[in-house]
This record gives C-alpha cells, sequence and structure tokens, in this order.
DNA sequence: TTTACAGCGTC
DNA sequence: CTCGGAA
DNA sequence: TTCCGAGGACGCTGTAAA
C-alpha cells in the first residue's frame, strides 16, 4: 500500500468531526491493505510507530529536504526504514540517523512528510486513536466490536488482534488472558471526595472496597514457574530493574499467576518517599541504592483459573489467600460510608496519595476506565499570579493558553517567584477572556512566550509539590490546573513562597 | 573527561 | 497524570 | 459515557559538543 493513500485517509480523518465518518473512512483503508499489511496500518492509522522508539523527535525533525514531487512510499518501507532508525546505537548513529531522515523525508511528498514528521513525534491529530481503530477493525472485519475489544485488552493492543479479527470470531475469542503477555491494566476515574465516590461505584446499602492509593509506579506482574516477568503500565518490561519485586513473587505459594499492584520506595519507619524517587529507582538500569517494595491490589489469574471476569470479591479473596499482608494494599471492606471515610483519612494521615474506592462486584475490565474504581485524592489550591502565557496550538491555536505561575518572594527580582505552568482547567470562555486580558497585560511577546505585568490572580489546585531544579523556589507544582481567574484580589493579596512552603510541611 | 541536551517514560 | 469539548 | 487532545513535572540514558 502506498503511504499516499493512508495519508489521504488521515487527513479525511481529521477533517470531519463525525466518529462514524471517522471509523468508516479507517475501515475502508483496512479493506484495501494487503492482509500482511493490515496490522502496520493499524499501528499508523492509530498515530503511532510499531517502533517504541526511533531516536527522532521534534528537534530532529526540524530541517527537513525538499519534498518530493510525486508520491513512491510505500507503508512497509516506511515502515523498514523507521526500524532501521531504531536500530542505531553508538557514535555516529545520530549522523547515520540524520542520513536515513533525509533519505526518507526526502522520498515524501509534502502531505507525507507533515505526517511522517507527526507520527515519528507521536502528534497525529486526527481525532481518532486506537479506539476509533478498534471500531474500525470490528467494522471491517465483520465481526462483533465487543470481541475485538476484548481481543485487544487482553493481548495488550487493537494492532495485535487484527489478523484474529480478520480470520473471524472463533480466532477472536480464541485470544485470551495469556500468562506472559500483560494485558492493558484496568484504570480509575475519579471523584472529589469518597461520599461522592460510593455513591457512583456502589450505592447505598451496597458492599463496596475502599484501597489505600500509593503513590507509585503501577506493576504487572506476570509468573510462570520460575519465570517471573514485570510490567509497567504501558507495558513496558522493567524485570530487569526489580529484581526485589521477582524475588517477592517467585516465593509466593503458586506457580502460574497475574497480579496487579503498585511499586514504590520506602522510608526505615515504612512510610512512602516522595514519588520522585520511586521514579527514580523504577528508571534506572540495575540495581540501585534505593530498595522498592511491591504492594498488591488484584488477581487476575492463578494456577490456571482466569479471575478477571470473576466479581472483584472472590478475586480479592484468592489474592489474600495467595499473598501476605505485607505486601497487599491496605483496603477496607464494608458497607458504611462513615468508616469508609475514617479509612481514607487513615490512610492519608499515613502518608498515602488518597484512596481508591471498588466495586465489590464488578469484573477486571481490562483497559477500561469506568465507575468500578474510583479515586479520590486531596486538593491543595492556592492564589497565584500570572507572569507569562504561551501562544496555544492545535484546536487552541489563536488563544493565549498555558500560563506562567508565581508566588509572591520578596527575595527574587520582581517579587514573584515561578513555581510551574498549566494549561488545565480552561474552558473555551476562560481561553478567549484570558486572550483579551494578557493581550492587554503583555510587555513582551517572543512569538511563544507572552510575559506580561504580574497583576491577575489566579486560583490554582494541584495535588502536591515536588523538588524541582529548574525553578528558582526549588519547589514545583504537581498537577497544577486553573480553578478560577480572582478578580477580587491583587497581586500583593496572592500567596507567598512561605505559604507554599508550609503545605510541603503538612505533607 | 565532562557537560548539555534530546528523547522517552513515569506520574 | 488532569481537564473540557464533542459524538 | 467514552474518547480525544491540550499540554504539566521529574529523572534516566545515550550521543554530541565542549
Amino acid at each position: 500500500m502506498l503511504l499516499r493513500d493512508l495519508v489521504d485517509v488521515s487527513t479525511a480523518v481529521a477533517a470531519t468531526r463525525s466518529r462514524k465518518e471517522k471509523t468508516r473512512l479507517l475501515a475502508d483503508l483496512l479493506l484495501a491493505a494487503e492482509p500482511e499489511e493490515r496490522s502496520l496500518v493499524a499501528h499508523f492509522l492509530s498515530g503511532r510507530l510499531r517502533q517504541r522508539r526511533t531516536g527522532l523527535g521534534w528537534r530532529s525533525l526540524q530541517a527537513l529536504p525538499s519534498p518530493a514531487a510525486a508520491p513512491s512510499l510505500d507503508v512497509t518501507g516506511v515502515d523498514a526504514a523507521f526500524e532501521a532508525m531504531s536500530e542505531l546505537a553508538g557514535a555516529g548513529s545520530q549522523g547515520a540517523r540524520t542520513a536515513l531522515t533525509a533519505e526518507l523525508f526526502g522520498a515524501a511528498t509534502a502531505p507525507e512528510q507533515d505526517w511522517l514528521r507527526s507520527v515519528a513525534v507521536g502528534e497525529v491529530r486526527q481525532g481518532a486513536l486506537e479506539a476509533v481503530v478498534t471500531d474500525a477493525i470490528a467494522l471491517s472485519a465483520g465481526v462483533p466490536l465487543a470481541a475485538v475489544r476484548r481481543a485487544a485488552m487482553l493481548s495488550g493492543g487493537a494492532t495485535h488482534v487484527v489478523d484474529a479479527a480478520f480470520q473471524g470470531p472463533e480466532a477472536l475469542a480464541a485470544v485470551g488472558l495469556t500468562v506472559g503477555r500483560p494485558v492493558l491494566p484496568m484504570l480509575a476515574s475519579s471523584a472529589p471526595d469518597v461520599a461522592t465516590a460510593i455513591d457512583r461505584t456502589a450505592g447505598l446499602g451496597k458492599v463496596f472496597g475502599v484501597d489505600a492509593k500509593l503513590d507509585g509506579i503501577r506493576i504487572q506482574v506476570h509468573r510462570n514457574g520460575d519465570d517471573v516477568q514485570v510490567a509497567t503500565r504501558s507495558l513496558d518490561d522493567i524485570t530487569h530493574r526489580l529484581p526485589e519485586v521477582v524475588a517477592i513473587v517467585r516465593a509466593l505459594p503458586a506457580t502460574r499467576l497475574v497480579l496487579d499492584g503498585e511499586a514504590l520506595a520506602l522510608a526505615d519507619d515504612g512510610r512512602p518517599r516522595p514519588f520522585q524517587e520511586t521514579a527514580s529507582r523504577t528508571a534506572t538500569d540495575g540495581e540501585g541504592g534505593t530498595v522498592v517494595t511491591p504492594y498488591f491490589f488484584d488477581l487476575l489469574h492463578l494456577d490456571g483459573a482466569d479471575l478477571l471476569d470473576r466479581p472483584a470479591t472472590e478475586r480479592w479473596a484468592e489474592l489474600e489467600r495467595l499473598v501476605p499482608e505485607q505486601h497487599r494494599v491496605r483496603r477496607w471492606v464494608g458497607t458504611d460510608p462513615a468508616a469508609a471515610q475514617a479509612f481514607a483519612s487513615a490512610a492519608l494521615a499515613a502518608g498515602h496519595e488518597g484512596v481508591v474506592v471498588k466495586s465489590a462486584t464488578a469484573p477486571y475490565d481490562a483497559g477500561r476506565r469506568g465507575a468500578a474504581w474510583i479515586k479520590v485524592k486531596p486538593v491543595h489550591t492556592l492564589d497565584l499570579v500570572v507572569l507569562a502565557v504561551e501562544h496555544g496550538s492545535g484546536r487552541r491555536k489563536g488563544w493565549l493558553s498555558n500560563i506562567h505561575l508565581g508566588a509572591r518572594d520578596p527575595s527574587q527580582p520582581g517579587g514573584f517567584v515561578m513555581l510551574g505552568k498549566t494549561f488545565k482547567g480552561m474552558t473555551d470562555d476562560i481561553l478567549r477572556w484570558q486572550t483579551e486580558r494578557f493581550g492587554e497585560l503583555a510587555v513582551a511577546d517572543d512569538g511563544w512566550v507572552v510575559t506580561v505585568r504580574p497583576e491577575q490572580v489566579v486560583e490554582i489546585a494541584f495535588d502536591g509539590l515536588q523538588r524541582s531544579t529548574r525553578y528558582p523556589g526549588g519547589l514545583a507544582l504537581r498537577f497544577a490546573r486553573v480553578v478560577r481567574y480572582r478578580d477580587d484580589k491583587t497581586a500583593e493579596e496572592a500567596d507567598t513562597i512561605e505559604t507554599v512552603r508550609s503545605h510541603l510541611l503538612q505533607h
């Protein structure tokens, strides 16, 4: 299949907002592909390469050769080129990568170059990613969507099941949980408080569970005999980085199992260390000084029995039989909202991030973010001052979007210290308003960042503070988002860096 | 040999 | 990871 | 309800540049 055909479809998909129309366009292209190309085409249509890393990024794709006049590239050749780049390593590899890039992009027409750059940097914006492609796979193969979805979740993604889908419903149905092949993890939606979470997940009078929410990294552990694998949330294999987790799982009294949990670094007193320490340890090749401790909260398979479709209470019971308490997430089960709230407070007091309220009856819905699991985390707020704002891109082009946030700090030149940026929590109305407002306050514009007079106060919600080497205060906000602009406060009434530091002490 | 930076993954 | 818009 | 896309902070790794 010519790349041109794929790029044309991507352009058409981007041009319509109708999800059904997008699905139809994608399905038609899958049907037009040769059978051996279908999986690759599904990757490309999902906006992803088959290769996990190519070494290509925004920077290295800035300067490109002149585009070709006529299309000639085919999808298999493009995949081969990216594969070659992904295999480059060692001295001189950057030069070789540049040469391969020039060759590939030089053979591409202008629209093909645009698409190639987008897919390489992971920014294909066509209003359709894997979920819509999953619909398209079902439509083009003539099999039920639910069957494709389920197979995709259990095999780590839709692109893995394209061939099975085209073989028919029987082949799809045969795709099950396989020990040793990670499944997409079940996700949690969120609620502002425990009572709301209970209401949404169970309802009054029903049994539900409440898990402590640990601030570490998600791990999915598969064991087949002595063979143990550890996967991250995105199904990356990090087995070699976590030998202590491997040893713990290998010691469990079973031979075949799949566990879901969280791993984190602990202080000597057992309290969790800051997330950054866990992240550092789990991102490091080889054993570091920090030890990570696994805590499991679900069991998907045990010695030949798939537990995915069993109600949560049954999976929890099996988990309790298999895993000793010291490696299980703290869990409360009952019907009393007040007791649940007390458990949540205790979890916070123990240094955890919050809780996850869980349906007692729901199956393990791999890859889904539904009402069966609902996380609740406390929210902090500060009144900060906007120091600058960035021009938006994509659907925010033409608006001033990402704002730079400062706290009052008399010791700093200018009187403010920057704590981070945010683009979250802005409605289109707010975007319109702030575009006008910061236009009035602007004192400089380098084409990307507009510096403004520090006069506008904004109420910012955030999840916590982290140590920063980038920002002069040594602190940065985690998950900052706009709550509202405050026109009732002047910049002199905004929060100070000392107030911010006091938040750190509370935590 | 050391430093800077881009790419990539975690949340 | 969070949030708002849209189907 | 589900999906997408707007982009945040950090830290590790490998290569190029100093």
